[in-house]
DNA sequence: AGCACGCCGACT
DNA sequence: GTCGGCGTGCTC
């Protein structure tokens, strides 16, 4: 086979327009190493800045003109490249979700390790020159500010000096020879070193040595005796224990005695000490679940399953036994899990059953302990990575098993470039690899049961809980009656007289809301008048700790108003209920109870989540007052009664998907209760106790939910009956975002009728009209909606890729921007 | 996006 | 001549 001769190239830049592959040539001494997937450094642009690239395919011939093709100046040899079929799968995601190729090979990558090339520039002059040899004001300005600094990089001195067009000026300097440029590469994250120190003397020698030293160099004795035993120590450990300095151990170096090294060192992501997580009997679902898809694996190779099972049915000890298997034919697993429950309870399990075969990749971690992790895995040191959406794209060369748990979970949707699907991407790269994707939850989206039901994932079901426990009675309470009967406050009485028993039967209780804050929003009782952000389009949230109101969209704080802004008048009321109130009020009701709130404005430092979590498990928490945050993943026997303060918060928002989010959601918090030896109770609180989110999730029915919610999508021509296209054109200026997204739209439907004519089709594009929320930070936004067959959907993406294109080279208006969401977990 | 290039007018 | 400012168009 002869060698590939050309690289097609993806530059490291941000830019739409040089989104592209750019070909260069392959020096001969590179053959070997220019690989698909090998990052590399190529000279770009008319200036020839060396930037950092990715090599994407290798060709034979070239329709480049020869005289433009340039070569590759360096294959980098780092131990971060990808692998041929990540890349593969990175072109599939460019294609589906109209994403750039840097934007899709940067998400594949550990952040911080692009590499950059900086420019040092440094004096090859003495300083009398400056004046005689150099006549330009220019010249002589960046030559003194060189001798009064030393060597810079060029934008310090395009700083320092104040000159805006400084290359003619260098170029000339560098001419004349009176300047140099080095040139230097460094990426944000490196491998961190430690220094340890090496014993160069045996036993036999010590007291030869301890002779020799000075009688006053005690602390070097002490270290000659600390080390005398151990062939190698950390300097930092050897610092500490014997309370010497850095000089002792140089001058004991020196002497010849000990050796001082810098060795790279792994950062820890699982700080926490792992406790062994014991292998557990399998019921005979359970069984027969891991016998299905091995057996299919060790058959077939690449297949889909979905794992439908109540919550309790012991999904988590299937998943660990089919990864051990997986493990034994040689193979690797990934293992996904939402952020919000890839708390240290879920990877103490896998940690705790691997030990470490076990990687981690989440938010939490830093740069540099994620940079750590992911090159555990590339270099075959972990078999097992567990992880939020992105650990999807965990660099394993041998691939056996995708696991996604909690399935239905919106997080796996990213809402930044590439606007990727974690579970259609695990498709894509079990159908590359020949791998086997499993889909668990005990509340499926409607899309993929659907599709299990349809025969496209193989469904298997797990209808009855490990410990034979029934599933906790869920009360669903009528507030209209409440009302009626006179009590205004947010508990019902069956609720209250169950906390009240919990707490004096010393069992603890969970109490879910939606909602953080204080009050939902801030209105006036005289004018209506609803008090908003300044830079979106959105009520504000009161915080009543630091009495503030909030943006929850934007982050932005405001003083509560005293007057109406709109009317002056002094009747402002603060309405609907959050977290914070409901602890106000559980505190007044209940001084007795030891009371914490977990919500994203409790846990926004780094493990606070783990505190409370270690206070519930031990029982110093009576009562745990929390968002959708702490409706996951958390097993905690103690507790045997739930509380849904208001069940309708997430009914009634005009999305399509409102009614199985709600339904997920119920049942999610409602397994929190009853999963220990007690029997649990739900108390469900709400207006509308005749709705069939409400109702079924009352009886644990999943089924009837599907049976109802897919009738509607069905009716109303919802996904999974369509695919959804949602596009936001956005700008600060109203007009010209009214104007462009007008534009877009026409565009839009003219490119359709000249690829096909389909006028249905052009119907169906519902918009642009203003966005359901029409102001976000500052920014106006329109939405245009396509709702799309699947066996068209690559059409449309092909028009709207044009679209794009265009109206960005066209550019009819400045700063406006196109954003489109193919399938979005949401369309508002 | 960044950057070079080229053209122009202003300032020695 | 030299310098800065700005518009244009390209990047293998």
């Amino acid at each position: 086979m002869t060698c590939k001769i050309f690289a097609e190239v993806v530059v490291d830049n941000t830019s739409s327009s040089t989104d592209k592959l750019f070909t260069y040539s392959i020096p001969s001494k590179y053959e070997k190493d220019a690989k698909i997937g090998r990052k590399v450094l190529v000279p770009f642009g008319r200036g020839n800045k060396l930037v950092e690239g990715m090599i994407i395919n290798l060709i034979n011939h070239t329709d480049v003109d020869f005289d433009r093709l340039k070569p590759i100046k360096t294959v980098l040899h780092d131990s971060i490249f990808l692998s041929e079929n990540l890349i593969k799968l990175s072109l599939w995601i460019k294609d589906m979700y109209m994403a750039q190729y840097s934007e899709v090979i940067k998400t594949m990558m550990p952040s911080g390790t692009t590499n950059k090339v900086i420019e040092l520039i440094s004096l090859t002059c003495k300083e009398e020159d400056i004046y005689h040899k150099v006549k330009s004001k220019n010249g002589i300005k960046i030559l003194e500010y060189l001798f009064k600094y030393g060597e810079s990089d060029l934008q310090k001195i395009k700083e320092a000096t104040g000159i805006t067009n400084i290359n003619p000026s260098i170029n000339l300097l560098l001419k004349n020879s009176l300047i140099q440029i080095d040139k230097r590469i460094s990426a944000e994250v490196n491998k961190k070193y430690e220094k340890f120190i090496y014993k160069k003397f045996s036993g036999k020698d010590r007291d030869n040595i301890l002779g020799n030293i000075a009688p006053n160099a005690t602390k070097q004795k002490e270290i000659i005796k600390y080390i005398q035993d151990k062939e190698v120590v950390s300097l930092k450990e050897l610092m500490i224990d014997t309370n010497c300095s850095l000089s002792s151990v140089k001058s004991l170096e020196e002497k010849g005695y000990l050796k001082i090294e810098e060795i790279e060192v792994r950062r820890e992501a699982i700080t926490k000490e792992i406790h062994l997580y014991k292998k557990l009997d399998l019921t005979k679902d359970q069984q027969k679940c891991v016998d299905a898809i091995y057996n299919d694996y060790v058959e077939n190779g690449f297949n889909k399953f979905l794992i439908h099972g109540v919550t309790g049915s012991g999904k988590t000890e299937i998943y660990l036994q089919l990864i051990e298997k997986i493990l034994d034919m040689g193979k690797e697993a990934i293992v996904l899990v939402p952020e919000i429950s890839l708390t240290p309870q879920t990877v103490e399990r896998f940690a705790g059953r691997f030990k470490n075969k076990v990687a981690v990749l989440h938010s939490g971690l830093s740069y540099g302990e994620r940079y750590d992790e992911w090159r555990k895995i590339k270099a075959g040191e972990v078999q097992i990575a567990v992880g939020a959406r992105s650990a999807i794209f965990a660099p394993f060369d041998n691939l056996g098993l995708i696991i996604i748990d909690e399935e239905h979970e919106t997080s796996y949707k990213s809402s930044i470039n590439p606007k990727y699907n974690a579970i259609e991407v695990g498709e894509k790269r079990c159908e590359i690899e020949n791998a086997t994707l499993i889909l668990g939850s005990a509340t499926p989206s409607i899309e993929s049961y659907y599709k299990a039901k349809e025969g496209e994932y193989k469904l298997l079901e797990l209808p009855n809980r490990v410990n034979n426990k029934s599933l906790p009675k869920i009360e669903v309470i009528d507030m209209k009656t409440e009302l009626d009967n006179g009590n205004k406050s947010m508990f019902s009485n069956e609720l209250y007289n169950a906390i009240r028993d919990n707490l004096n039967n010393k069992k603890q209780t969970i109490l879910f809301l939606n909602r953080r804050g204080f009050s939902t929003f801030v209105s006036c009782r005289k004018c209506g008048f609803v008090v908003k952000c300044k830079e979106c389009d959105i009520a504000l949230t009161y915080h009543g700790a630091q009495n503030i109101l909030k943006c929850h969209y934007c982050g932005y704080t405001f003083k509560p108003p005293t007057v109406c802004p709109s009317c002056q008048s002094k009747y402002i009321k603060y309405f609907g209920i959050g977290t914070q109130k409901v602890e106000d009020e559980v505190k007044k009701l209940f001084p007795q109870g030891r009371i914490v709130r977990m919500d994203m404005d409790t846990t926004s430092t780094k493990g606070s989540h783990e505190r409370i979590f270690e206070k519930m498990k031990k029982g110093s928490i009576d009562i745990l007052i929390g968002t959708q945050m702490i409706s996951k993943g958390l097993d905690f026997p103690n507790v045997t009664l739930v509380g849904i303060i208001a069940a309708d918060t997430t009914l009634n928002i005009p999305d399509f998907k409102a009614s199985e989010r709600t339904f997920q959601l119920l049942t999610q918090v409602g397994g929190r209760a009853g999963r220990g030896e007690y029997e649990g109770r739900v108390i469900l609180q709400t207006y509308e106790p005749d709705h069939y989110s409400i109702l079924t999730a009352q009886y644990h029915d999943y089924i009837s939910f599907y049976e109802k919610e897919i009738s509607i999508r069905k009716a109303f021509d919802y996904p999974p009956f369509t695919n959804i296209v949602s596009i936001i054109v956005s700008g600060e200026n109203e007009k010209d975002v009214f104007e462009s997204s007008k534009q877009i739209a026409n565009k839009i439907k003219e490119d359709i009728i000249k690829e096909t004519n389909d006028l249905d089709l052009v119907n169906k594009i519902i918009g642009p009209m203003e966005a359901p929320i029409y102001r976000i930070k500052g920014r106006f936004r329109r939405q245009i909606i396509i709702k799309i067959k699947e066996s068209r959907l690559s059409l449309i993406i092909k028009v709207l890729d044009r679209v794009n294109k265009e109206s960005r080279t066209k550019n009819y208006f400045e700063n406006i921007r196109i954003s489109t969401d193919i399938n979005p977990v949401s369309i508002i």
